[in-house]
RNA sequence: CGCGGGGUAGAGCAGCCUGGUAGCUCGUCGGGCUCAUAACCCGGAGGUCGAAGGUUCAAAUCCUUCCCCCGCAA
């Protein structure tokens, strides 16, 4: 085995949380011979063009860049390359078997979720959503089918109770990038043994589509406290208020009293933003009417008068 | 010129269509009530109504241009 500084190491990622691991990686010594991500977005309201974060950070560090709008077609990028490891943490697509051939010992995923529990492109969201104590990454070998290679290494992460998507994946930057130094170095050695995942534990944490990002009022309290942690605060899940949709980014459970229809407005002033849902009270503590800026629940209800009673749907 | 909402006191809103003394809630300050209070009552301060120009006897309100914020779409 040539020195660890010697590999060439391939990345695939796209946003920021790849950013920053890639940049420890770098900084650490490794050899890094390009970045795959996912092209440049018109985005805005001014329709500029934006690069993905992990692109920004490569052109700076005079890493090529490849961004192939379909990968499972567009891999000829590849030939030009000497690649030892592709390392890939939150890509976008789906990587096609030819690719992952392609490096001499082998292809790897960083998975946030400790497989073989959320499989899929929203690992951290849903286990929010499902009000879960803890969460991780997994160094797994990619596969063709979707996060289900062998596990090579694991490591756990606390959710704290107030932790929402925003605040949870800040933390991950740092925990993912000390997972990474720890375990690289023994992965390149091949000194981690791959486990197989135990396909009976199998559980999927799917893309959240737009149909998602409306809290649905059948749920239970607890579930939509989920929904509101796992959507805060980027997109940010809404109810609909008549015609327009009002975003909720903060809330907590008032209590499990449950004596008026579901989606009523039970108190708006400036002491609480009260509503009814199934099996409790929610306390809306932060919100953002459509047009609006985000505030306080209280502030909200102060120059809305007529909340009261009213529903939420 | 992708669609839409908005910029009015420290904060959140109403008023604009149908021009004519700028209003509501909260906060703030002062006073009162009370064993006491973040509760209640009374009173006060605080606004070049985003900017510029135009129409008019008169513009927050109508017309034009510009700046800024936000939701959607990407």
């Amino acid at each position: 085995m040539k020195d660890l500084k010697q590999l060439q190491f391939l990345l695939m990622g796209t946003p920021e949380l790849a950013r920053d691991v890639f940049q420890c990686i770098h900084q650490e010594g490794y050899k890094i011979v390009g970045l795959v991500c996912q092209p440049d977005t018109f985005t805005g309201r001014d329709k500029t063009i934006t690069k993905p974060p992990t692109k920004i950070w490569a052109e700076a560090n005079h890493i090529p860049v490849f961004q192939p709008e379909r990968i499972k077609e567009d891999y000829q990028f590849l030939n030009s390359l000497d690649i030892d490891f592709i390392l890939t943490l939150a890509y976008g697509q789906i990587v096609p078997q030819v690719v992952l051939d392609k490096p001499r010992f082998g292809a790897y995923n960083f998975h946030g979720s400790l497989l073989p529990k959320y499989r899929g492109a929203s690992p951290i969201r849903y286990a929010l959503i499902n009000q879960e104590k803890e969460t991780g990454m997994t160094l797994m070998k990619m596969v063709m089918a979707m996060d289900a290679g062998p596990i090579y290494a694991v490591k756990r992460l606390a959710i704290l109770p107030d932790d929402n998507y925003a605040s949870l994946l800040q933390r991950y930057s740092g925990f993912t990038s000390q997972f990474a130094i720890q375990v690289l170095p023994r992965l390149c050695r091949g000194e981690l043994s791959p486990i197989p995942q135990n396909e009976k534990e199998v559980t999927f944490a799917p893309l959240i589509k737009k149909e998602d990002e409306h809290f649905n009022l059948s749920l239970s309290i607890d579930s939509l406290i989920g929904w509101i942690r796992g959507l805060s605060d980027i997109p940010g899940g809404y109810f609909n208020y008549q015609d327009k949709k009002l975003k909720v980014f903060q809330a907590l459970i008032l209590n499990r009293t449950q004596l008026h229809p579901i989606g009523e407005i039970l108190k708006a002033d400036h002491e609480g933003f009260y509503l009814q849902v199934r099996g409790g009270v929610l306390n809306l503590l932060q919100v953002q009417m459509e047009g609006k800026g985000k505030m306080l629940g209280t502030v909200f209800a102060n120059g809305h008068r007529h909340l009261l009673g009213q529903k939420l749907t």
